[in-house]
DNA sequence: AAGGGTATTGAATCTAATT
DNA sequence: CAATTAGATTCAATACCCT
């Protein structure tokens, strides 16, 4: 038998790709999320979707919050009661979104004010790092017609890493490209499901809950990548999915009430899919492939003996033919040479050094630029 | 002797007027929070306002982008060795909380993601009801300057009451005059406090996390009546308490440091009434809200995949998930694609770039007026 | 005096790949 | 795994200096 030797990242990546074949892409697991995750491989989600149900009645039950429905419990004592099992249920799932959740994967969990400061401190409890809170601002909420409160015009939501140091996508640029060039915030205004997009089934909501596509839109753009498996262990009536299916995510759903199960897949069937050059979001400098700087020297871009200076003319510096540059006593990279000259901790040294040309000033970043251009494919 | 008969709420009023004479009505109480409020007799306070250490957990030093250093909350007391100590914390600290107020009054605590959780819980657990989770969007925060998240933009204040049962003071009339006459929302825009309110001493902060006064106005105006009796246990530079003076309310404060004390008594000495201007501030500003095309691509108004055209079908261009258009090899904002394809140097994409309908060419200038028709509060 | 340009700053859990 | 190196990254408001 032939011996193929594989390295650790080789190994990794075979790894995931056997166990994708496992999961069960495009499909809503019928029976509690807890069970559900457990027939998931550990580490192989993507990114994790939740929106837990947020009262929990004393039989057991879990309710979602309908405007009407208010809890029947009076005393402190059943209230203790109330929290506790709700706590504990909290814990379990968290505790199996954890487990089946990738080292770089990322959890989402929306919610109000009834539930969402419990599932916060569980969420820390359990090790994820909160990475933002996120304030969806409902643009046309529904008014407090008594007058009692201030009208209930938002949601949270949590987004976390798997610990402090785990990795995490974030689409820094598509976000900001979203938001007109300036980087998006953790306060999103949108307009709640309405219209069209509100699945109803004789003239009445099918699901009291039903979350906004723009809303799973966002926080699918920010923080997966296409072809990236997207859980959502609440699948509901299936706005996950059919957001998934758009963007060009995979997806799997935990639902418990057959119903809701029938509607999320007439849904997601009629969901159309974006196409390839669609999808395509703008990319991050971080991202570009890496060009050393010595290149250019090399190929006439900025040749040996250019003389580099900062914006303001104040710093000078000339280049050698290896790349490195000197200013006074200081050498070494473009980088190294433009902190030092400045007495930063670091410096840029693609934007902070220019060339002198016609229209003055010129980034050596623009160089760059074009040495990208020409070297193409 | 004659003998003076009281029914019961005359009782409970003289005793009440009692117990007042005995507070400590415009002082800053010196020590531990959790010991100054034990020398305050129980059921006494009309509203609590609490801004506790945030256990920000920050990680090395930060700089800006222009390589200068931001100048962050380092202080003792922000530090807690685990959840576990600061959750130990809370708990005290709400326990004292909840003796001294009265049983129609009200609490509330203001917090960031790193503890608001763990304060909320901890609320929920000691007995309060939670009537409003209030969001302070920040009008100027600071961004985040490696582009690694959301920029955190705002804060969260929970409002609770005594318990389910209990009661509390909602002045829904003010706030719905302050707010243009709607109904006062759970989201408050809110500039950060800078320029001549923030207090300084030799040109640096006296404090670091120093509150806007028009965040404790809207606090007070909605949940307490002149007269009442407003007390602060983490006072630090007395924004409460200078508050509580303009609109004449009581207050007391309770205060760790000298020179936090110190600041505040000059600063509340200092206070008068609202001015005209200050006034203006506190009011909720009704701007033509800015719309991102991002925004109109997220909710399907114009999806990606989307080919817009100029008007005379010269130049046209393809929508991208992330709000970004191509045209060719250039790709960008709608402005400046626009810009790019007609070598201009400007271009208003909303005006130039048209959908193709059933009544022909249509500008998307026209998806932003409906999808701002549809957010209009 | 009005306006333009530049510097400063605010509750921040703030990099990633290679050696 | 720690240290090193390459190199990516900011918005709104205020203050102050200069024409």
């Amino acid at each position: 038998m032939a011996t193929v030797l594989l390295n650790k990242p080789e190994k990794a990546k075979m790894h995931a790709t056997n166990v994708r074949e496992t999961l069960p892409l495009g499909q809503i697991l019928d029976g509690d999320c807890i069970a559900a995750m457990r027939s998931i491989p550990a580490k192989s989600i993507d990114m994790i979707f939740a929106d837990p149900p947020y009262n929990l009645q004393l039989g057991g039950d879990l309710s979602r919050p309908d405007g009407s429905a208010v809890d029947a419990v009076t005393d402190d004592w059943d209230k203790f009661e109330s929290f506790a099992t709700y706590d504990a249920f909290t814990k379990g799932w968290l505790a199996e979104a954890r487990r089946i959740l990738k080292p770089g994967g990322s959890i989402w969990v929306i919610g109000s004010y009834h539930n969402i400061f419990r599932v916060g401190t569980a969420m820390q409890d359990a090790g994820f790092w909160i990475l933002n809170d996120v304030i969806w601002r409902k643009s046309n909420p529904m008014p407090n017609f008594k007058g009692t409160r201030f009208t209930n015009a938002h949601e949270t939501l949590i987004w976390a890493s798997m610990g402090e140091k785990a990795k995490y996508t974030f689409n820094y640029r598509a976000m900001k490209t979203l938001n007109d060039e300036l980087q998006m915030r953790s306060d999103w205004v949108l307009p709640i499901c309405s219209g069209a997009e509100r699945l109803k089934k004789g003239g009445t909501k099918v699901h009291p809950t039903q979350k906004p596509e723009a809303l799973l839109y966002r926080v699918m753009l920010a923080t997966t990548n296409p072809g990236d498996v997207v859980l959502d262990p609440f699948f509901g009536t299936g706005t996950t999915g059919a957001v998934a299916k758009r963007l060009g995510r995979e997806w799997i759903g935990c639902e418990r009430e057959s119903n809701y199960r029938e509607a999320a897949l007439e849904r997601i069937e009629m969901a159309l899919p974006l196409d390839e050059s669609a999808l395509k979001t703008m990319q991050s400098k971080r991202q570009a492939p890496r060009v050393a700087f010595g290149a250019l020297v090399e190929n006439g871009y900025v040749p040996a003996g250019t003389t580099l200076f900062d914006k303001k003319r104040r710093h000078s510096a000339e280049v050698r033919a290896d790349g490195s540059i000197v200013a006074g006593k200081e050498v070494g990279s473009i980088h190294g040479v433009g902190a030092a000259v400045q007495g930063a901790p670091s410096c840029n040294g693609w934007t902070f050094w220019h060339v002198d040309g016609e229209g003055g000033l010129t980034p050596i970043d623009a160089a760059r630029q074009l040495y990208l251009l020409a070297t193409e494919d």
